[in-house]
DNA sequence: TGTATATTTGCCAAATAATGTCAAGACGAA
DNA sequence: TTCGTCTTGACATTATTTGGCAAATATACA
């Protein structure tokens, strides 16, 4: 598995010596739930991605993109051709943005 | 909303002059879930990409990839930079492959 | 037009997946 | 050891997805 939100997550977090507990708690969830996000076990939601950004003092376009990433990654990982899936939504991303700027 | 899988599928099941019917039929589902998963309403399984791949006489690699495209494109699409996140992930993958690659 | 076939839609119940918590265990520092 | 922190597994709850049915709509064509 990939989790490079979770690590990016830890990484702040340790940098600023906060404890699991507090950042849990801020969030209105168990430690253990706290855990399993970092660890790439639980999901966070979009909004407490942008809660712990803040709380975190991080860019959160960052933190999102690779919150986003994790899940992306999760879908091809498991694809033999994981970077030609990624191209083919590159292209069709830039068709739809083309057709409805034409719109 | 993109589907491109399903667009494929209606286009080769057409230029075949197959029903919806049939295909559901040879699936074991009810020709209208067959009809959603045409018009993305439903996810195909993965199981069922690869049947219709040989009923339709596809590449079964090609209807894949566009399987699980949208799959990629339902969770950047609401992102503002999904071309970016798709840089990371396309980034993560190779980092991912060179460390198993030395391990 | 009328009729038969094909496709699509809305809604429901069942299946599946994701989430959060609790309890217990593991780890490290003092 | 003890304390505080972190991690894990099992479980109940919740949310999402799925497929089917029935009804509606569309299409083809005599």
């Amino acid at each position: 598995m990939s989790n490079i939100f979770g690590n990016k997550l830890k990484t702040l977090r340790e940098e600023k010596q906060i404890p699991q507990r507090q950042l849990a708690s801020i969030l209105e969830i168990d430690t253990a739930t706290y855990c399993k996000i970092e660890k790439g076990d639980r999901r966070a939601k979009r909004e407490q991605v942008l809660t712990l950004s803040k709380l975190l003092k991080s860019d959160s376009k960052e933190l999102l993109q690779l919150w986003s990433a994790d899940k992306v990654y999760e879908i091809i990982e498991n694809e033999d051709d994981a970077t030609q899936i990624l191209n083919v939504v590159a292209e069709s991303i830039v068709n739809y943005q083309t057709k409805t700027a034409k719109v």
